[in-house]
RNA sequence: GCCCAGGUGGUGGAACUGGUAGACACAAGGGACUUAAAAUCCCUUGGACCUUGCGUCCGUGAGGGUUCAAGUCCCUCCCUGGGCACCA
């Protein structure tokens, strides 16, 4: 057979028809085989795949045909979150319907993603913006509304200027928008809300069956973000006898309250009608939230004449309103003991407020008068009543049993968590099913009318406004409860709800309920989640609540969704992220132009591990693409010498095809390792790159041999098979051009014999006091003493050695003897 | 400030439980093939030194320590990246 240029574009057509005739990646219930279910986080359909998008699937797809050549049923879907901003803008600047824009974005990043060659059961492929999708967020939320899950409060909310919309907490982290990072806005708006709060516990209990499953960073952050403390809800009073209730974790400290602090928003300040101090509250109010949380932000208060009594010493504190306290978090006002707490510090500088000692050191008595900052270390109480002389950790308990026990305590748990703001005040969304009726009040969309369809032909007049509003036949709907005039909540439900359960969604994408019982069962949960860390406090715990609140309702079998997660790095090109601003993206349609598909996916997966970033490099391409060049030229040139009838005799090859063999079994053991234990993609690469090299190291003459042509054809095979799922078209392709008319995308992943893996000699160093100085080639099953007698009688150990005195060998077989002599 | 990763050649990165540091690849240099170039194939490639040897010394952010032996373990410090940061 002649040599034939390597024509990645003809060959990976090729094969991505054959094997979608063949229906290669269908997913089934296969009853008793042990299902594998892989997903990658679904793309938003921006219009073009980005080289995150290309590293996340290419990870995603090695391990789901790794794991069908390992036997298991593996579930490997796609879809897409096709909800969202960018469609409407796109839609108010070209006047383009939403629905239009996106479906033509869906379809080009469709073909996309086929040409690279991933193996998606297109059948199973599920898109959020159709009804059938989120007629399912709709029912879910009556069904979380009638569990009490679901409430319509006003608040104080993160508005984005630029997007026109409300954002949740997670989405305006440091005051800043998460997808156009301009400054957020305070505003105070009716909102639903979801009961995420209501799950804190359950969230934090399940971080510890996600351990060592999950990185342990997405972990910390999802623990940070729900921010459990636990501490005493202490009841103060006002000097007229009214309760003052404070939230503190350091009840220890309580003795050396010497003011209280309230946040400027608190409603009892209403009483307060000095000028100074409503000039105060109104300043403060009107600083925007990313300037109050602000590290330069000086913590600044005002004495609001207001007396606050201590119900344990019955001391009477002044009460300030301070700009740092925050209304949402406890009861909006705090107890402060500048003793024992850097801020209180700070702020009783400032002010002039005493500081009264509470906890010593034990080893060096303080001086308040000396003080320069706050004791916040552990020490013993003083001052303190009844608990004085004993250690402050023993005082928490005991001062908060006292406290409940006279009835002026309660224990109390608070989270930094809060409820997840889900509506929107954008168009391309999906409803919220709910009606106002002026005689009924606000009523839910009986389940029998859904879904509410979101209309898709809409009129944007240019304007970023919702077009929801001004849409009489969306809007005028009868009450289902008395049939009068209503009209329809104009809202939309944040994107990231559509993103909380698709995942369970494509057990049965057309199921006639929201899943088939069957199907989620036995496909659920996820066992292996690939996707950016970026998401680790935003879709990842959203996800996790709604899977929790599936499971309660009996829809899902587990409690987590992921059982494993891997995050992924970014890819960088000149030391920043790949974006438009910075000028630095690399289309994947040109690397694939250039180089194949193929080439493409192999260089995403030996550049880096995937945990880490990944550094793209045109020239690192050009490498990945010589390696598939150099089998695609051996294989091609030795192919007339494959055969599939072996019996390779072991005893009786000579040594450079055992050696050729060795290499050939140590690497699938190298290989399979670092994929199914390490998953350390780019050394599995390397393996195979050597291996290569191996082969063009081997005589050709040997080859020419029946058993050289033999052992080649193993090679070949045990070869093509493990790169199959890197670069899966060139290894089908090379494959059939062996004369196979079997597919490797149906082949098992190729064993490898533990007894060849073993080399026959190795070299093994000689040390003399932990210094190299000899090396020599010794068979890896000699002895100790062997080893030891072999480095004795070496001749420039000898010279090493003389004229001291031996006092130690160390022996390591197979790898070393070091002689410690002195 | 607190927590977590990480710091290895000119570059991306290897080195699994302490046991030959630098696998593999890129870049660079040399050779073969060619009228020539590209492509391909082969060789060299951490640094310094000289007596050019199967040579000596140095070398994994810095400094100490444990050990026969440290990139790997311990302590202190420096730097980079990420997360958290008025949450009472």
């Amino acid at each position: 057979m002649p040599e034939q240029d390597y024509n990645f574009d003809s060959i990976e057509q090729k094969w991505q028809k054959i094997w979608a005739e063949r229906e290669i990646d269908k997913c089934e219930i296969i009853e008793g085989k042990q299902k594998y279910y892989l997903l990658e986080m679904f793309p938003y359909p921006s219009g073009r795949l980005h080289m995150g998008h290309v590293r996340n699937y290419t990870i995603g797809d090695l391990m789901s045909r790794f794991m069908r050549m390992k036997g298991y049923n593996v579930f490997h879907p796609i879809g897409w979150d096709s909800f969202g901003l960018p469609a409407e803008n796109a839609a108010i600047k070209n006047n383009i319907p939403p629905a239009t824009w996106t479906e033509d974005n869906i379809a080009n990043m469709k073909k996309q993603l086929v040409r690279m060659g991933f193996s998606y059961d297109w059948r199973r492929e599920i898109t959020t913006f159709d009804r059938d999708y989120y007629r399912w967020n709709q029912w879910m939320f009556l069904k979380m509304m009638e569990r009490g899950l679901v409430y319509k409060k006003k608040s104080s909310v993160n508005w984005c200027p630029q997007c026109q919309t409300v954002l949740a907490n997670e989405q305006a982290e440091n005051g800043i928008c998460w997808r156009c990072e301009s400054t957020v806005e305070e505003k105070h708006l009716e909102q639903w809300f979801f009961k995420i709060t209501a799950y804190a516990e359950d969230l934090l209990a399940g971080h510890e069956t996600l351990k060592g499953n999950w990185p342990e960073q997405v972990i910390t952050m999802q623990r940070n973000w729900i921010g459990r403390s636990t501490g005493l809800r202490i009841n103060f009073a006002f000097d007229t006898g009214e309760d003052f209730p404070i939230y503190t974790t350091r009840p220890d400290t309580v003795y050396g309250v010497t003011f209280m602090v309230i946040a400027p928003e608190h409603p009892i300040l209403d009483r307060v009608k000095d000028r100074a101090v409503r000039e105060f509250i109104e300043r403060i109010k009107r600083q925007s939230s990313a300037d109050r949380v602000s590290d330069e932000m000086e913590k600044e208060g005002i004495d609001s004449g207001l007396r606050i009594v201590n119900p344990f010493t019955g001391d009477v504190v002044p009460l300030y309103v301070g700009n740092f306290v925050l209304m949402e978090y406890g009861t909006g006002a705090i107890m402060a003991v500048p003793a024992h707490d850097t801020r209180d510090f700070a702020f009783a500088k400032k002010y002039g407020i005493p500081v009264k000692l509470v906890i010593d050191n034990p080893d060096k008595p303080i001086r308040v008068a000396e003080m320069e900052d706050a004791y916040i270390e552990d020490g013993v109480c003083v001052d303190s009543g009844p608990f004085t002389g004993i250690k402050n950790r023993e005082a928490i308990e005991k001062i908060s049993d006292y406290a409940v026990q006279k009835g002026f305590g309660v224990r109390e748990t608070n989270y930094r968590l809060r409820d997840w703001g889900i509506s929107r005040q954008r168009y391309w969304g999906c409803p919220i099913p709910v009606i106002y009726c002026d005689k009924c009040g606000t009523v839910p969309v009986p389940e029998k009318d859904l879904p509410v369809e979101l209309p898709l032909q809409v009129d944007f007049h240019g304007d970023s406004r919702s077009p929801l509003g001004q849409m009489e036949e969306f809007l005028n709907v009868p009450c289902p409860v008395c049939g009068g005039r209503a009209r329809r909540e104009t809202e939309t439900m944040d994107t990231f709800v559509d993103s909380s359960w698709y995942f369970a969604k494509f057990t049965s994408p057309k199921s006639k309920e929201m899943f088939d019982k069957k199907e989620v069962n036995y496909w659920m949960p996820v066992d292996h989640y690939i996707g950016g860390i970026e998401h680790a406090v935003l879709h990842l715990l959203y996800a996790r609540f709604f899977n929790m609140v599936m499971h309660d309702m009996g829809l899902v079998p587990n409690r987590e969704p992921f059982t494993r997660l891997l995050t992924q790095g970014m890819v960088i090109k000149d030391g920043a992220k790949m974006s438009k601003s910075k000028g630095n993206v690399v289309d994947p349609d040109d690397i694939i132009k250039k180089y194949g598909a193929d080439t493409a996916r192999l260089f995403m997966l030996f550049a880096s591990p995937p945990q880490k970033d990944l550094d793209w490099s045109d020239k690192g391409v050009e490498g990945s693409f010589r390696f598939l060049g150099r089998v695609w030229r051996f294989v091609t040139k030795h192919a007339e010498k494959y055969t599939a009838n072996r019996a390779i005799d072991g005893a009786a090859l000579p040594a450079s095809l055992t050696a050729l063999r060795g290499e050939l079994h140590r690497t699938v053991m190298i290989v399979t390792g670092d994929i199914a234990e390490r998953m350390q993609f780019n050394t599995a690469i390397a393996r195979m790159m050597e291996l290569t090299n191996a082969l063009y190291q081997t005589d050709e003459n040997k080859l020419e041999t029946p058993q050289g042509k033999e052992v080649l054809s193993e090679v070949f095979e045990k070869l093509l098979t493990m790169l199959f799922p890197f670069s899966p078209h060139i290894a089908e392709e090379l494959w059939q051009m062996l004369g196979n008319t079997t597919l490797l995308a149906e082949s098992t992943w190729p064993s490898y014999e533990e007894k060849l893996t073993v080399r026959q000699m190795v070299e093994v160093v000689f040390q003399v006091n932990g210094k190299i100085r000899a090396k020599e080639m010794a068979s890896p099953s000699l002895t100790k003493e062997d080893l030891e007698a072999m480095a004795m009688a070496h001749e420039r150990i000898k010279e090493s050695i003389t004229g001291k005195q031996v006092r130690k060998v160390i022996v390591i077989p197979g790898k070393l003897v070091n002689i410690v002599a002195g």
